[in-house]
DNA sequence: TCTGGGGTCCTAGGACCC
DNA sequence: TCTGGGGTCCTAGGACCC
């Protein structure tokens, strides 16, 4: 990647991650509260149902409480907790703000969701850098952070997990194996509990042993695209670039699980409606173009399934819009209890980005 | 403990055309 | 009449992540 002694040093990727990022947050509102169980999710009532845990403090998590719980599971396991309303917006400026110091290092930096970042970097002292990261976001937004330092963005985020929370990390060539090899393969950033399984099946367990493996039998396994990743995952590889472009969005959606489900077929359409109008306003909002509607329903049994249709030509008005995502909705069958309906809808991509 | 919401990317298979 | 292979477009579904 580099030749010795031809800069100030090498190419390094760091991973920033916020430490319970939301519960943080909402910790500088409610200073009282540090060091108690916090759980954001919700309206910040336990007892609603189909309602879970954005955000767990580590206190809370203490009682196993994490992200994706019910609340009113959450609130069995951590009865003193103390439940708060998700607050997008405080979120969204607290974000900001640490994203804008992260830039203001003067390096590309690379958002990825609201509480992460890559920072791309040609230095001598990784290290040096990721303490004077920690440094600034805690001086100026009073949040702490974890740090991965690596030379690819995957094996920096597997990296910071092993500086959190608060500390730094780096993993590199020389203490990736060490580290790693005996860990499952569902420990690698993109290799999930589906996959492990499947591996499992054919006998590779640990980071080693997939790294181990002969190509072609995970593209035989996997396709040639997924089984060459998940081999190069193994051996500590990932993507090496840092893009500072603004991220294009490809799609916007949005899923409404009812609190009661529904049954009526006027009540679906009339979601869907709903769903594809607001989508669509706020797609066009920021100048894009749809091209494809998709529609998801989920049963009362969490059957869930989605269609999509291309529209006869890229568009910004609702009638056709809306009226595909009808349609599509209506080649449901719809005999069973409707917990949940979505709206996607596909942008037109701008040509640089194609 | 009945299981949120917002995204991206990959693969499989059918339709259609040459 | 049947057979073949390649390429492209489209939808369905799976998997993973925060």
């Amino acid at each position: 990647m580099t030749t010795p002694g031809t800069g100030p040093g090498k190419e390094w990727i760091l991973h920033v991650d916020m430490d319970q990022f939301l519960a943080s947050v909402e910790l500088q509102r409610h200073p009282e509260l540090v060091g108690h169980p916090v759980i954001v999710g919700g309206s910040g009532d336990p007892t609603e149902p189909r309602k879970v845990v954005t955000c767990a403090s580590y206190e809370a998590r203490q009682f196993g409480v994490h992200a994706g719980m019910p609340l009113r599971s959450a609130a069995r396991r951590c009865p003193d907790a103390t439940f708060l309303p998700s607050d997008p917006e405080a979120y969204d400026a607290a974000s900001e703000r640490v994203m804008g110091l992260l830039r203001d290092l003067g390096h590309p930096i690379e958002v990825w969701g609201w509480d992460e970042a890559y920072v791309g970097a040609r230095v001598a002292d990784p290290l040096a850098l990721a303490h004077r990261i920690q440094h600034v976001v805690a001086a100026e937004t009073g949040l702490s952070c974890s740090v991965g330092i690596s030379d690819n963005k995957q094996r920096a985020k597997v990296a910071t997990g092993f500086g959190k929370p608060a500390g730094v990390h780096a993993l590199t060539d020389d203490n990736w194996m060490l580290t790693m090899g005996d860990r499952p393969v569902d420990a690698l950033w993109g290799v999930g509990p589906k996959t492990a399984k499947k591996l499992a099946a054919m006998g590779i367990t640990t980071v080693a042993d997939l790294a181990g493996t002969d190509a072609a039998v995970l593209t035989t396994a996997f396709g040639p695209t997924t089984g060459l990743w998940i081999l190069l995952l193994a051996k500590g590889g990932g993507d090496t670039k840092v893009s500072a472009e603004p991220w294009v969005p490809r799609s916007r959606s949005h899923v409404v699980t009812f609190p009661q489900d529904l049954t009526d077929r006027s009540e679906m359409a009339r979601a869907v409606a709903d769903l594809a109008q607001y989508t669509l306003a706020e797609v066009t909002e920021q100048q894009r173009v749809v091209t494809r509607v998709a529609v998801t329903v989920r049963t009362s049994t969490f059957y869930t399934r989605t269609k999509i249709r291309k529209l006869s030509s890229p568009t910004t008005d609702s009638d056709p819009v809306v009226g595909t995502a009808l349609d599509l909705l209506g080649q449901f069958d719809l005999d069973r209890p409707v917990r949940l309906l979505g709206v996607r809808l596909e942008l037109v991509m701008p040509d640089s980005e194609r």
